[in-house]
DNA sequence: CTTTTTTCGATGCGCTTGTATCGGATCATA
DNA sequence: TATGATCCGATACAAGCGCATCGAAAAAAG
């Protein structure tokens, strides 16, 4: 048996690169002679890690939403939620909202490949993917919450689920932009999420 | 005297054609030649409008807002809003919000170009003024309309104001990516307007 | 009608991109 | 240690990009 290499490390430390550059310069600072620069890898590594880059570009986009995950389920077991909806709804939301200069890179990434996902079929079934799952998720936890009395009555789960996601995708974007700061963005988000409970 | 051409005109036009393709197939759609072809015009021509790609990126990118504007002031006129703060700022919000699927296009644009400004400073400085513009906007409606009694009392201005355009920009994002329809968003944005309301 | 100035459409150029190719280095196995 | 499959890094290549150039066409002025 040859030289064998972690594959699956090699990807997710190429998928890093190509969201620094992304974040860093857009879609178009990441080029293959500059993701290979910064992943410390040559040309040809990144070819036999992906065949073509859109492949690499579809890999990446999951990575980013792995993150997400990744971020939200380091918030809810830091926080000690237990099982209690509400607070589990919280984390989400956060996890998924820019409240520090930190997250300043990972939103940029997420904006680009958004409208990327807006103008391309392939991107935007993983897209469509991640946000409905995130969607799910809210409703159900919405649902509960109600159920359990820590958010108000008479909320409707998926009307609910689908504004919060509006309003942190919104922040993102506001931020980026220089209307809201990191602090606006919290406070916003604090409120909206004090605004459903009873 | 030589032929005249109107260039004011046709810097339009070509602004119309970037649009279209960007809606369509992203920027990396919007080359040269194909604005040409779709603008019905030869690449000689393009490039005598603009002396360089990022300049007619930049005249683009206004342009987009012009056209926001006068889409705002069109509906402000049509709904016989008067000078009542509170029609005003509901006009306002209504367009900026992607509403019936003819909207989706610009928003898509939109979406691209807010992308391309968070990874790049000139049009960074083009997205930041203009939504600078229409936050000052809403927060002269909103305090206006807290006086005239049409709003809440003890609304904040700027608050309000931000809140507003992050669940725009959000419904707009939601609405690409296939988590809010365009129905669902109306009734997001004609909530969160009547929640406002005293 | 001639002249002159601007616009037009086309072509060429240098550069960068993603992808394909290939000899040599590398390491588990026999 | 010899072997042979696998990975590496460099280079080659075609395509497409933005931009520069240039002769021909067109229209107002003499």
């Amino acid at each position: 048996m040859p030289k064998q290499v972690d594959h699956k490390a090699r990807r997710r430390q190429i998928a890093e690169a190509v969201t620094a550059l992304i974040s860093e310069g857009g879609l178009e600072a990441a080029t293959l002679r500059e993701i290979a620069a910064r992943a410390g890898v040559s040309m040809g590594a990144v070819q036999r890690c992906f065949s073509t880059k859109e492949e690499m570009m579809v890999f990446v986009h999951e990575h980013l939403g792995e993150l997400a995950t990744a971020q939200i389920e380091g918030r809810i077991a830091a926080s000690g939620a237990g099982d209690d909806p509400v607070a589990i709804l919280t984390e989400t939301v956060r996890g998924i909202t820019p409240l520090t200069a930190e997250d300043l890179p990972w939103t940029r990434a997420w904006l680009v490949f958004a409208a990327q996902a807006a103008t391309d079929p392939r991107l935007a079934a993983v897209q469509r993917e991640a946000n409905r799952g995130l969607f799910r998720l809210l409703s159900v936890l919405v649902r509960a919450g109600v159920d359990a009395g820590g958010l108000r009555a008479g909320l409707d789960p998926e009307t609910t689920a689908r504004d919060l996601l509006a309003l942190t995708d919104g922040l993102g974007v506001q931020v980026l932009v220089g209307v809201h700061t990191v602090a606006t963005a919290r406070e916003s988000v604090e409120r909206a999420l004090a605004a459903l409970r009873p």
